[in-house]
RNA sequence: GGUCCCAUCGUCUAGCGGCCCAGGACGCUGGCCUCUCACGCCGGAAACACGGGUUCGAAACCCGUUGGGACCA
């Protein structure tokens, strides 16, 4: 074992940043200044959880990597080196000294914790993988360690850059930041491909000419004798293979004993290994398999603890046995249980809005779905709101919970206007503008009187669980003109009613300072000297001034209203306006 | 069909053998506050899926049953 000193983390300069759009930049081209002598350098990897750390040059690395040391890049992105193979990410280049540059290779530097996030970019980031995200977040955080968002992109047919954007603007949105990536396995299909040869070098993997038509029959056959459907390994060691046939490549997956994962959040789960099929790691179209990709990604990527919802549980022996042929040691694994709709099926499309970003648009602040999310499956002692710090201090996977939970919208708009409550006005009113904006209150560009809007906030806070709702019941503070229900008119403003309108709008006429506590004083005065109760005539205002039977208070909603306007309002109902 | 996971109020959950004829929160509901609506405050109804064990003692541990869910390129 390597005695490493404390770690100096290369400082870079700014000026090569700029470099970094560049991807896969040749060594030589912007960080030769740095590294006088890439080719000449030494690279330690170290995997801590196996004790041991190996410490190569760059010719070894492109001997193991069967790859022209003309395809070994040095980027720079997000102020962290990375190796680079081809145009795909290799690893992540932590600390550099004078003479040797230090990679996580498997386990992390120093048990550094890493977990990561990783979806497939088929659509919106929608509210479960945001769950996910969450949890991952929660614990490298918690653990001081790194957040890596790695795009799963194999699925060429079905991944699109519009997905990719939709999932960084949701996180971003939630406050997610990730340490590293986003990594992206369209970048990596080379590494891939090496691991493949490698397998099928040693005899642990090996070609099969079944073409996948034949093999759902086969299937469907088996499973209509009512046995179980697996591969009978016809292929393995095949004597003469078909010529005109591509082989996809399996994997060939132990068949004696049991295996274990000793799962963070389930517990011990056992498995037959003669339970597991030969899992295709490539098909025959050279396009490497989902549980194959996550393997080696995770394993090269140096991940520590792969976090991930429960679908994957069933995934996981095969991957651990993966993990054994390729010779890395295992991360820790936890399954977090699914997010189910009220029918108890998986929360999806037909249940509702799903997508994080349609809850943006229904006026949820990202706060309050943080804190919304991350109390589905997971609890501390008996509260409910917490602070994201709170969270990372308190959170274990330890205090999530096994099963699975339904989605409640109700609970989510309560903890909303928790945060509505007790939100900052100014971060509340820049939140608010965009939707005055779709309400036709304010135009997009206008300039608005913080003051007042500061104000409005102030008398809408406490009846207001979204911003929809906000800027939905402030449209009578914006609008010149308003209208009056006529069933509310009917009810509420009679001949009686506009005499007393009449009477009191004289006497707040004669308000010289038209501030809430001179209209209440004018109110009380009003009613004393009238012998009303204070309904009698607060409604009928109320009425008048908002066009609507609900609303703040009223003298709140005069001062802020203003004098000039609240008179035409009340003067226009009474006739004289 | 096989494999695996899960099971406390309608929902989210506390509970890691005696503190539990089960606590909190949302929702529902009665009341108080009150210029309306909210907020807030006080109260109420509401659950250990079932059956066996283990134990002096079980919501908790074990085994079945039932029900839900996931995976099977």
């Amino acid at each position: 074992m390597v005695q490493l000193l404390e770690p100096a983390r290369h400082k870079l300069q700014p000026s090569c940043q700029s470099a970094e759009n560049q991807q896969g930049t040749p060594y030589n081209s912007y960080l030769s200044s740095f590294f006088p002598s890439f080719f000449n350098y030494l690279f330690l990897f170290i995997c801590p959880r196996q004790a041991n750390c190996y410490i190569y040059d760059i010719k070894s690395l492109a001997h193991i990597y069967q790859l022209p040391i003309s395809m070994f890049f040095l980027t720079l992105n997000d102020d962290i080196l990375h190796l680079k193979v081809g145009g795909a990410s290799l690893y992540p280049l932590h600390f550099v000294n004078k003479d040797v540059i230090i990679f996580n290779c498997s386990g992390g530097i120093m048990n550094e914790v890493r977990v990561r996030f990783a979806p497939s970019p088929t659509g919106y980031l929608h509210i479960g993988g945001v769950r996910t995200a969450l949890f991952n977040w929660f614990f490298a955080k918690h653990n001081k360690g790194k957040f890596i968002l790695r795009i799963e992109d194999t699925d060429q047919e079905r991944s699109t850059e519009k997905s990719i954007d939709a999932i960084i603007e949701g996180m971003t949105w939630l406050g997610l930041v990730w340490d590293e990536g986003p990594y992206r396995q369209t970048d990596r299909i080379e590494i891939y491909r090496r691991y493949v040869e490698q397998l099928l070098s040693e005899k642990k993997a090996y070609h099969c000419y079944c073409t996948p038509e034949e093999l759902e029959e086969r299937r469907k056959r088996a499973l209509a004798a009512g046995q179980i459907p697996k591969y009978d390994r016809r292929c393995l060691g095949l004597a003469t293979p078909p010529k005109d046939r591509r082989p996809a490549v399996r994997f060939k997956s132990p068949q004696e004993g049991t295996t274990v994962v000793d799962d963070l959040v389930k517990g011990k789960v056992a498995f037959e290994n003669s339970n597991l099929d030969d899992l295709i790691i490539m098909r025959s179209d050279g396009s490497p398999t989902y549980n194959f990709c996550v393997v080696i990604d995770d394993a090269t990527m140096g991940i520590t603890h792969v976090i991930r919802g429960d679908d994957h549980l069933n995934n996981t022996p095969k991957q651990i046995h993966l993990y054994h042929a390729l010779g890395y040691s295992l991360p820790e694994f936890g399954h977090l249980s699914m997010i189910l709709g009220p029918d108890k099926a998986r929360l999806s499309k037909r249940h509702g809005a799903t997508s994080i970003m349609a809850y943006k648009e229904m006026g949820y602040l990202p706060e309050a779905m943080v804190n919304y999310l991350a109390r589905l499956g997971w609890s501390y002692k008996d509260q409910e709101i917490f602070s994201r710090e709170e969270i990372i201090e308190k959170f274990t996977l330890e205090s999530v919970g096994s099963s699975a939970a339904i989605f409640n919208p109700d609970k989510l708009l309560w903890i909303n206007s928790q945060y509505i409550h007790n939100a900052d006005p100014k971060r509340l009113s820049q939140l608010l503008k965009p939707f005055l904006v779709m309400e036709g209150l304010i135009k997009e560009d206008e300039k608005t009187d913080e003051e007042r809007l500061g104000r409005i906030i102030n008398a809408l806070k406490q009846r207001s669980r979204t911003l929809v709702e906000m800027a939905s019941s402030a449209a009578y503070f914006f609008k010149e003109d308003i209208e009056i229900d006529k069933k509310d008119a009917d009810n509420v403003l009679n001949e009686g009613s506009l005499q007393l309108l009449e009477r009191l709008s004289i006497r707040l006429e004669g308000l010289s300072d038209f501030n809430q506590t001179a209209i209440e004083e004018a109110f009380k005065g009003f009613v004393e000297k009238e012998g009303l109760k204070l309904s009698q005539i607060a409604q009928p205002a109320r009425l008048a001034i908002t066009g609507k039977t609900v609303s703040p208070g009223i003298y709140e909603v005069m001062e802020i209203l203003g004098k000039e306007r609240t008179l035409k309002r009340l003067k226009k109902v009474v006739g004289k306006g």
